[in-house]
DNA sequence: TTGCTCATGTAACACGTTACATGATTGT
DNA sequence: ACAATCATGTAACGTGTTACATGAGCAA
């Protein structure tokens, strides 16, 4: 149901073509809705004929054309609805494998999750560097130029923040977590 | 993918109808897995046909008729042959429909967004009480009757306590990130 | 008397994944 | 030489959601 909106707000910056949707999606959004290329240009379509958004192509000589697709007034109308009618509950849909596997714990054996959770905490600890070095660029990019000090901090910059720092934050506390059963499991 | 593999586990602890089915996933795996009842239906009837579990029908009185399936040999088989296999990533699908609206918070305002997750804290602060009292709860059923101190944790005990554990820390720590962009938004 | 719990399901639809198909350009 | 990037999509399948249908018993 959202992918729409997520579809639709990224297109409400600036017009685009579905494989850069893609592209901006993980760069952006990727923590809080994933969406594979196919499912994009499906959701485009749909878009398309329900007068959502509209298309043009451009044409290349090196590389294929591009079919970049913008948001009409209904598109927005429609976005700017679904943003502000916040749903009273929270829940989101929860598919973890991984954790699946390890709530089976005692089919496993504790050597099993053990190494499981290291490998877990690696994977964390990659992350973590990775979403420190997406930080590092969002500051480059929106304080780019001839900027002061304080007012380099733009709005924009504000909610790509947010999203970045949820997912450090929770990377952390995953470590926490991890680290302390890695012990209980020593007893 | 995995809704089988979730089904196959519970029901290698022992058999159950789908309607059990669901309200176990509820209790337990619902922070890694969650599962609609028809999903559960349509999943147990699939895997009868592939014959990985096999039911019964209890009759009832008072109450409509039981279909009590049980796990099947090859069941088992699937089940132990998955569980060992973890792959190598711990990508999961995310969607987060609350998030994908902040993250569009540009268009939303400071005042909604500060409102919204004021309304979040309050959520997560509910959970962790509920949590809080599910963690009670374990305790009591496992070391329920004549049991000493030490021996009373049982292996089984320690991953509940695992998926329970890991949902409490997350919530806290989306407190202190909701507070501390609270505080941003002031600036 | 309203709504919850118990207990089963079906049907239609929406959404997501995987595999396939094409093909030039650019970097290692 | 090989893989990645750019760029489009379709088809089949698998999974998840929502709405509908049925109906007794029990508690506020």
């Amino acid at each position: 149901m959202s992918l729409k909106y997520g579809i639709l707000g990224l297109l409400n910056q600036t017009p685009m073509t579905g494989y850069n949707l893609k592209k901006l999606f993980d760069k952006s959004i990727n923590h809080i809705w994933t969406a594979s290329l196919s499912q994009i240009y499906r959701e485009l379509t749909i878009l398309e004929k329900e007068g959502y958004v509209s298309s043009h192509i451009q044409e290349q000589d090196d590389r294929p054309d591009k079919k970049i697709y913008s948001i009409s007034d209904e598109g927005r109308t429609a976005f700017r609805e679904w943003l502000k009618n916040f749903s009273d509950t929270f829940i989101s849909p929860k598919r973890d494998e991984f954790m699946l596997r390890l709530f089976f714990g005692i089919n496993l054996g504790k050597a099993e999750v053990r190494k499981q959770l290291e490998r877990f905490i690696d994977d964390r600890k990659k992350s973590i560097i990775e979403l420190n070095e997406n930080e590092k660029l969002i500051s480059q990019l929106t304080c780019a130029g001839d900027n002061g000090d304080k007012d380099c901090k733009s709005e924009e910059e504000l909610y790509l923040r947010f999203v970045l720092k949820r997912a450090l934050m929770t990377n952390q506390v995953l470590i926490q977590w991890a680290e302390e059963y890695i012990k209980e499991l020593d007893f």
